[in-house]
DNA sequence: CGTGCATATGCATATACGTGCATACGACGG
DNA sequence: CCGTCGTATGCACGTATATGCATATGCACG
């Protein structure tokens, strides 16, 4: 894995920003709401967020709308499967082969 | 989950740290020759994901031993967890059931 | 076109943080 | 005890980065 995942991910405000667009696609000023920084700074944010991968961009009208992509997630997620072992035992084979079926598949569906 | 977690983890040389210890358990001295940085920021760096969680030490003579522990990544992989129907749709109940089924063998959790 | 709303960017600043150096602390062997 | 090996800590420094303010850019509508 790579660490500019864990970085673009370990600023709190980022960080936020992110658990909102979990939520579902959001404008520049809906999050603004959220986040309790100034606009400049969350405009930004979602920069640096954008060249990692985490968003991507919508423009409605004068608006953005920004929501989440899922490559940066499934990463941290393949990386952190190498550690399953740390708490599992005797489930691991049993994970790993769910994780494998989950590539496997690959089946795309957007969101509900 | 906490952005502590990937704060501690978005340093390149405590990555690198964990990425070792995945490998199994080490002196400090042994992790110094990896890192590429002095010494007392190996140890500096061991008392930050200590503090946060990540490792353990063990005294061996006048040596100190360093290992992980699960709890962090566990935390990690749970949160992640709540995105994983970002690029799966139907393996996700699947999934959170296995989830369910490992946190139910293992109750056993709470720390300094 | 000009006005207003939504978002991005340049500039300046403060603060946090990783790093090295020197040194202190602790354990063990002679 | 005394010295040495292994590790931690205080201090100083440089740098990265998040933030606010002011302003530029872009888009819609009258």
């Amino acid at each position: 894995m790579h660490v500019d995942v864990l970085q673009t991910l370990a600023d709190p405000t980022r960080f936020r920003i992110v658990e909102v667009l979990r939520g579902g696609e959001r404008a520049v000023n809906d999050l603004v709401e959220q986040v309790a920084i100034h606009q400049s700074g969350v405009s930004r944010h979602l920069r640096i967020l954008t060249e990692a991968g985490f968003v991507q961009v919508r423009p409605d009208g004068p608006k953005r709308i920004y929501s989440l992509r899922p490559e940066p997630f499934r990463e941290l997620d393949a990386w952190i499967t190498q550690y399953r072992r740390l708490w599992e035992a005797r489930l691991d084979r049993f994970a790993e082969e769910l994780d494998r079926r989950q590539h496997a598949r690959k089946r795309k569906e957007t969101e509900p």
